[in-house]
DNA sequence: TCGAGATTGTTCGGATGCGAATAATCTCAG
DNA sequence: CTGAGATTATTCGCATCCGAACAATCTCGA
């Protein structure tokens, strides 16, 4: 990242090139910053805190939610880290193959998949989320403490609101 | 998305399950919530803005970028949209071979690439941003215009420092 | 001038990522 | 009881997506 242009140069182009538009350039900014800093801090985090266990972000977040709510349906997977269950399969299958989580068949309702975690799977977790946290910590801080809420809460709005169009 | 547990669900789970460990859940709602609102934002602007013309997201982000700044290098491209520079070249195949974009070597440095848009390409930014933008503005509605410019520069904040870590 | 080092786009291998189709299982009206 | 419809995880085909290796090109000090 760190483009060849600061932020204040695009955002000036593009209300350069597209000011006969008449468009919304506030909501624009919004979003198009929504994405570079969710993209900025994924590829931080990746970089400083998974790449040393050699895991994908996705893998991550599926190992995350599993923690949290182990045993846990496949379904609820997906849906907690926003992706498909196809894609949720082939994380499955990674995981699975390193030894990280187990996939048993609900006795309630044979279509349901359970997964939990190992222990080899809960004590990387224990090892790998304070150090993510962490970093967590120092991105957060460029909002001022008393902002956090705020910015957290707008952020919730977003989704909610997005989710129900 | 809208997991079969609400936000605050979750993250009274979190709490509950991680209390132990002597975390930061301020910074953690932070990042977490902003994972959720990009991704709700993505998904939601490809279903009802770019699916109808087959576009995927990066392919739109090569797009937007190009339309704004062509001819540009492509190097300056992956900057923008956050992505590899392998990436990209299989996206360049692809919108080059529906006709959408031009690549050119550059007379001045013969390792760099430069992309145009094609008429084709011109056309359909010039019909699809306005629509893509409408949906922009409706998003960010949910936040108060006040506090519209507080959100966008806490997102630039963020990017920023997390760029330069 | 020249060549070691830096920079760039592509290629390669492997892991996501998704929509559509599929098979297994469950539900519930009749 | 039963079978049509709903729900679930997987499979399939294809399009991203990335790090590492690579070839082409440029830079710049000696």
């Amino acid at each position: 990242m760190a483009g060849q242009h600061t932020l204040a140069e695009t955002e000036r182009q593009v209300s350069e090139r597209l000011e006969h538009m008449n468009l919304d350039f506030q909501a624009m900014a919004v979003t198009s910053n929504l994405f570079r800093a969710a993209s900025a801090v994924r590829n931080h985090l990746e970089r400083t805190v998974l790449a040393a266990s050699g895991l994908s972000w996705t893998a991550f977040v599926v190992l995350w939610v599993t923690w949290i709510w182990e045993p846990i349906e496949t379904r609820q997977i997906a849906d907690e880290g926003g992706f498909s269950k196809a894609t949720l399969t082939g994380v499955l299958n990674t995981l699975e193959g390193r030894g990280y989580l187990t996939r048993e068949k609900s006795k309630d309702d044979g279509r349901l998949v359970l997964v939990s975690l190992t222990d080899s799977g809960r004590k990387l977790m224990d090892g790998l989320f304070p150090e993510f946290n962490k970093q967590e910590q120092k991105i957060s801080s460029v909002v001022d403490e008393k902002n956090q809420t705020l910015f957290a809460d707008m952020l919730r709005a977003v989704t909610a609101f997005t989710e129900a169009q």
